[in-house]
This record gives structure tokens, sequence and C-alpha cells, in this order.
DNA sequence: GTCTATAGGTTGATAGAC
DNA sequence: GTCTATCAACCTATAGAC
């Protein structure tokens, strides 16, 4: 009852075994992950790996979850009640303009398990909720904007998914490609577009 | 010297264990990808794989270029004179709106080769290549555009960027999730946006 | 060029001791 | 909870016959 020890969702171990897994990824790939790979950047054996998780499948489904919380704990929005520079900060979160190495690794594994989506329904399902709640907020944001009077009366939701799909567009070319200045130039030009279309002329 | 048999890159045995490859990578994914799965989707032995190629490694190296070869003819473009459409006819063929399962087959190989870009340089410099075309000939049609007064003074290179981001994320969201309309909702803002911030007021 | 057979290594997973 | 030792299955790659 106290307000401290939330319920943990990872024990020591377990919490050891997924950053262990994290490393392994950055190392190595999803292509090339092994049981043996993480016991690698562990120090415990391979059984102890199987004591906490049944099979290989199940691991990778409890770091899907790792992954993904520590992704939407970066991009934690304390939203404020201006709809334009709310819109900003979102995006500043997704894409930054000079990412930390924290951020490129963190973005690095999530695009190597979401390519994963394309064949398993597990981690489908999951970039798909991602995803709906990413638009959901930056939707959320633009209809507060209209009801305001601050932005046109655009389509929320049609301005959301542009928006959505250009942010993880830069993101993706980020780190798969050695186009340096894309994901930056994208940025600068979709912040064009948010204050010259959506804004509405004073 | 004649006007036919125009230098094959590929031989047919060459090109069965490509097209092979492509149904192996659709059924198991590239995390999931074998010579014997390959074999399975071939008449041919493991051994006949050897003969063509020295080492798997070397059979992806080519099956990246074979894919990419099939991916840049079916966005191979005949310019016209009208920016705008020229623009449009692009954006179709990267994000058709209502893609036939053979597109989607192809983008979702193509997602999964993209996402060993991160950990490998080879694939990574292709990829580079690929956004590097598709950028420049988006930025080509908006410079005529500006040219011949049907656009705004912008910057053609970050509305290109903005415009590959925006259909690479698209893409990748369309295969990587169940979200079955934020494609073509980000495509018709796409088409709005380039309506009214590009194109200059008459 | 393609085959069968096989070498040698790694994989995911388990048994049994502590 | 963690260890060492081990297994069968699978992997990449090669040898040698045709």
């Amino acid at each position: 009852m106290a307000s401290d020890s939330p319920k943990q969702r990872w024990s020591t171990a377990e919490e050891e075994i997924m950053k262990a897994t994290y490393r392994a990824l950055l190392r190595h790939g999803y292509a090339d992950l092994s049981i043996s790979r993480i016991t690698d950047e562990l120090d415990k054996s391979k059984a102890a790996i199987y004591y906490h998780y049944d099979t290989k499948d199940d691991l990778l489904v409890a770091f899907l979850e790792f992954a993904v919380d520590r992704f939407e704990e970066t991009i934690e929005t304390e939203t404020g009640d201006e709809p334009p520079e709310d819109i900003e900060h979102v995006i500043e979160k997704l894409l930054p303009l000079q990412p930390d190495e924290e951020q490129r690794q963190l973005q690095a594994v999530l695009v190597g398990l979401r390519s994963q989506a394309v064949t398993n329904e597990v981690f489908r399902e999951q970039f798909t909720q991602i995803d709906e709640r990413l638009a959901a907020t930056v939707r959320n944001i633009v209809e507060r904007g209209i009801e305001d009077g601050t932005f046109r009366d655009v389509d929320p939701s049609r301005v959301a998914e542009h928006i959505l799909a250009t942010v993880n567009g830069a993101m993706y070319g980020r780190v798969t490609t050695d186009r340096k200045s894309a994901a930056a130039a994208a940025r600068v030009s979709l912040a064009s577009y948010i204050d010259s279309e959506l804004r509405r002329r004073s």
C-alpha cells in the first residue's frame, strides 16, 4: 500500500538477462542472435536463462516488451496547452535533431525487432499498438489545436498519420543508411508544413 | 553488338536460386533463412547453390542486388513535364493506394533486408544509394517545378527528404502493422501538403 | 552443373548436481 | 537459482562421383 514498491515487471535476474539481450542485439543483430551470444554478454549460464524463460521465443517476446517499455519511457510527453509547441515536443522526442548514442542504439534495436513484425504476429500486434498510441497522441494535440482556434479545420486523423509516417520514415532512414542530414531535412520540412498548413493565418 | 542479348546479370540457374531465395524469405523471414530452406523452394540441391555462390553471405549480397533491381524496375518512372503530376506519379509507384499482392511481397522482403543494414555495411551502402536515387528523383521534379513557375520557391532538397521519409514511413508501417488505412491517410495528407505548400497560388 | 554423403560446428533445450 | 555436461537437430560448407 505504500507509495514505493511499484509492482516490479522484472526481477533482478530477468532484468540482467534483458540487458544482456539488448547488448547482444546491438552487437550481432536480430538474425544472428542466439542464447549463447546472450550468455556472452551475461554473467550467467545458458541454463540460468532457461530457468527464467521456457523457450527462446518466450525470451524474445519478453524482450520486445522490455524494449517497448524503454521506448515509451523516453517519449513520455508531458503535454502543455500550446498545440504547436506540443507537436514540436513530440516530434523532437521521436526524431531528435541530434540523437545521443543511447537514442540511436534503442532505435537500431527497435528497427531490428520491428522487421520481425512482417512474419511474426505477436510482434506485429505490439508495433500496431505502438503506432496506434503515437498516432492518437498526435491526433489529440491536433484536435485541441482546432478546438482552441490555433489550427485550421484540417482532418486530425490524416494529419496525424502524415506526421507519424514522416517521423517513422526519417528514423528508419537514419538507422539503415549513411545519409546523415536526410532525417534533419525531413524534420525541418515537416515543421514548416505544420506551420504553414496547420496553423491558422492570423 | 545486336540490340538484343543484353548482358545477362543472372544465368538461368542463378535466377532460379534468386527466386527460390525470394520465396524462402517470404515464408520464413530473413532471420530464419537457411540454405536448406532455399533448397526447399528450389529444384536443386544445396551443393548446386554452393557451385554458384561461395558462401551464404555471397548469396545474400547477390540477392540484395536482385531484389533492388526488381524494386527499381517497378518504380521506373517515365517522367512527364507537369511537376505536380510527376510527383504524384512517383508517390503512387512507391506507395500505391491499393498495392497488389506482388507489391506487398516485394516490400515485405525489402523491409527484411533493410533491417540488416543496421549491422551490415554492404547492405547499408545499398540502401543509402536507393534512398539517394529516390531523393534525387523527387528533388529534380521539385526543381523543375520551381523553374517553370508551378511551385513556390521552396528548398527542393528539404521537400524531397520530407516526401521520401513520409512515403518510406508509410510503407514501413504498412508491412509491420495491421493499421490498414494509416498509409492511405498519410498519402492523402501528403498530397494535400504538396498542393497547398508547394503549388504556387494562382 | 548437379548429385549424395558427410564433416565439423553451433543451435535450442534438458538432466542432474549443488 | 545457477551450474556443468550433454543431446539431437540443424547449420554452413566440402569431397568426390557422375
